[in-house]
Formats: structure tokens, sequence, C-alpha cells
DNA sequence: GCAAAAGTGTTCAGGGTACACCCATGT
DNA sequence: ACATGGGTGTACCCTGAACACTTTTGC
């Protein structure tokens, strides 16, 4: 068990690489980073990544770079395997095949994280997405897709809430991420016809307007819905 | 460009498996091979794979399965990534990620290809799939979840149909895939009214009933609709 | 003429969409 | 009292689901 391949069977490095989205300032946003590797990447922004190491699986190398390089739990974060990129020259220096992840987490949490972070490290509006290393902009794009098209058949969006939320900031996410205006009624009716969340008994605070409910979902577990 | 990794970088093998899937008889069936690898698998039954070669991206080693070890054109075929599997010891021998594809073929031509193989190779009705080898019954199931739930909403059925059909055979299809009966009129109207089809001149021939109209489709772009 | 599958419309219920006003709080 | 976002109901339309008989061919 567990031994080695032999080294002829080896010619390519394995990678994992993550698509970190969150919702911050209603917009939607991937984490990037900025790697100097010249002479093909010099200050070039990427999507964070690492080879994957003999003792971990993809989905344990895409936890461990959300705790070291962002610093971020990965108990806080939403993760799904996304694509595996192995087009041949994708990395210009050597064969690597990269499985890329698509993760989530609520802005509020995002927001807090930022600060702690370099400068070579920021969130950045998918609108404005520079070019990026290697294929990380294919990476980017699909991750986005993804998350457009699972938002309206899945409670994928739960994975980007914060504990508890106000159903406004909820159809703020779902505004965000689909770039569009809902209905404040319809919508409200929707999730709650749904029966994935429920009230908390506070009230929201502090505001200078008739405090919100708060509501929290029942369960985070992955499920198929009708959500739109 | 093209270079291999140092040696540091690569501990694990790279392959990739097909779930190669056809419905023949009304049933839905997958390709599986017998595999002869003592001591841990011994005329065991499993999904053709192979490592992924040098100068192969993962679909190119798809393709190439097909070809060698079914006689199958892959030009004939429909494949897309399913996914990447990477526990650690999936294989027992050897550390190997494998990026597993969903593969789907006519029936018509299913039928004649299986003339053309040895006793080791089969097609068997996915609800009689014995154990298989390395975590392949995971991946079987992975692949006829992804076909069940995609059926409902893109045109990915267009990839398991002959060129020229008929509605009721394109109804069949959708029936064994789903594994439920669906009502005529309420099928035909709306495969029809989604205009992905059209009729071709021809009726078929040499049945004892009132013969059908032949259809085939307009595009086999795969697209996402709202089928059933 | 009989067997066997092809082909064809209508009704009903439920869900999605569009739309406007009063409520509770902070200042 | 006023500004700000929170919270609520109804009417219409369209889509999905249920359902039975006539038509065309081969034998």
């Amino acid at each position: 068990m567990n031994k080695r391949a032999p080294e002829k069977m080896r010619f390519a490095a394995l990678a994992t690489d993550v698509v970190l989205c969150t919702v911050l300032d209603e917009k939607l946003k991937v984490l990037l980073m900025q790697i100097d590797l010249p002479p093909h990447y010099k200050n070039t922004w990427a999507l964070p990544g690492s080879l994957i190491r003999p003792n971990e699986t993809a989905i344990d190398t895409a936890k461990r770079l959300l705790a070291d390089k962002a610093k971020i739990d990965p108990k806080h974060a939403y993760l799904e395997q996304l694509y595996t990129f192995s087009r041949i020259d994708r990395d210009p220096r050597n064969r690597v095949v990269s499985v890329a992840y698509l993760g989530l987490i609520p802005g509020s949490r995002a927001a807090i994280y930022e600060r702690s972070w370099p400068k070579n490290m920021k969130w950045c509006d998918i609108e404005k997405i520079p070019s990026l290393a290697y294929d990380h902009t294919d990476m980017a794009r699909t991750a986005v897709e993804r998350l457009k098209s699972k938002i309206a058949y899945t409670n994928i969006a739960f994975g980007m809430m914060p504990e508890q939320f106000t159903l406004t900031e909820l159809q703020e996410l779902y505004e965000a991420i689909l770039n569009k205006e809902l209905d404040k009624r319809n919508f409200r009716r929707k999730v709650i016809d749904i029966g994935l969340i429920e009230t908390v008994k506070n009230k929201i605070t502090g505001v200078a307007h008739r405090p919100a409910l708060l509501y929290r979902f029942k369960s985070k577990k992955s499920q198929i819905i009708d959500v739109l």
C-alpha cells in the first residue's frame, strides 16, 4: 500500500489551485495572490495553488492552501472539486496537472481575513480580474460559471452566508452572484417556502430603521433544490 | 516548455478511467473489462483505464482508451470530465490519481462494437454491476448520478442516440436512464418545442405497424435546456 | 380485418412573476 | 416628524401533468 509508483510512470507533477469566492460590498470577488517566478511570471497575479503532497488528497491540499496562504480556517469555507486542468503546456516550466477547487466563504469573514493579508494578496472583483498566470484565467471563469449555475438549483449559496443573516442580506448575495435584481416579496416567499432556513429569536439592532429578523440555516448539507 | 517536473515533485502517477455508458435493450449499461493483476486483482471487473502519457492530456487518454481497448472510434462517443479521484490508497500498489471521464455512445453502435470484443469485456447492466477493482464502483456510481441529473436539464442524451431516430426511441432512452415511464404526448410536445431536433424526410420501414417519422439533431453542441 | 405502435388536444392545478403600501426603529 | 429599510398579499399567466382515441402499416 502507498508505495510510490515506479519512476517511469511519473512524468507530471500534481497540483491543486483554489478559486476562493466571496461576496463583499455586494460584488462577487475572487482571492488572488501575486507570484514572482521569473522568467515567466514576474509579480503576476494568480490563484493560490500548491503541489499536492504525498500524504495528501487533492482536497487536503485545497484546505492547506486556505490555511497556509490566506490564514483562513478551512472549517469556515465550503470547498468542491471544480475541474482538472491537464493541458500539456499549462505551466511553461514543467508538466503539471492541476485539480482545481471552487471555494466559498462568507463575506463577513472574508473582510476580517483580508486585514491579516500582505500586499500581494487581495479580493478581486470578478469584473476586474487581470490577466492571470498559467491557465488560471480559465479556472476563474470556470468557477464563476459553476457558481452562477449552481446557485439557481442548489443551496450552495449557504457557504457564503454568516451564521445569522437577514433576508435582505441573503437576497443581496443572490443579486451579486447572478448580477440582476430580484423581487423582494417573491424572493422571501421562495426561500421561506423551501424550508431550509429558520428565524432566530433575535433581531438586528442599532440600525436607523425597522430592525430585521435574523435567520439561520437549519442544515448546511448540500442539497438540490429549486431556489430561483 | 514541456520539460518534465523535477523528480522530487513527482510522487504519484496520473491515470484516466472511463465510465462509458449506453442504453441497450432499454437498460442503462456500462462498459466493464476484466483485469488480471495478482495479487490484488485476479480476474476482477474494472472500468477501462490507463496511465496518462507524457504527450497526452486527460481527454486524449480517454479517447485512446476507447480506441485501443474497446475498438470504439472516439468520434462516435461523447466524453466529459467526471471527477478526479485522489484517495491515497485507491490503488493498493502505487499512488495513482485518476481523472475519470463519463462517456456516452448510441446503443445501436454499442451493439455492433460488442461483437468484436473478447470475453473479458462487456456491457453490464448498471443494476448488476459486480464489485469492481480500485475505487471504480464509486466512479461508476458518480457517473450514473451525473448522467441522471444532467439528462433533465441538458441535451446530453444526444450523445446516446444514433444519427436518425424515432421519437419513441428517444423516449425509451430517457425512460431507461431515469428509470421511470414518461407520458408520450407530453414528451413529444416538449422535445419538439425545444427545437433541437428536426424531421428527416424518411420514415422507418419494415415494421408491422404504422411507420414512425425519423428525426435528427439539428446540432450536437452541448446546451443547457429544460428537457423534462 | 386484426395486431401493433404512431400520432394527436384539452383540461386543470401549481408555481413564477409583477406590482405598492404600511411598519418599526433611530435620530 | 422624518428618513430608512423591513415586511406583507393578490391577480395573472404559463408550464407541467394527467388522460383516450384515431391512424397507418404488415401480415
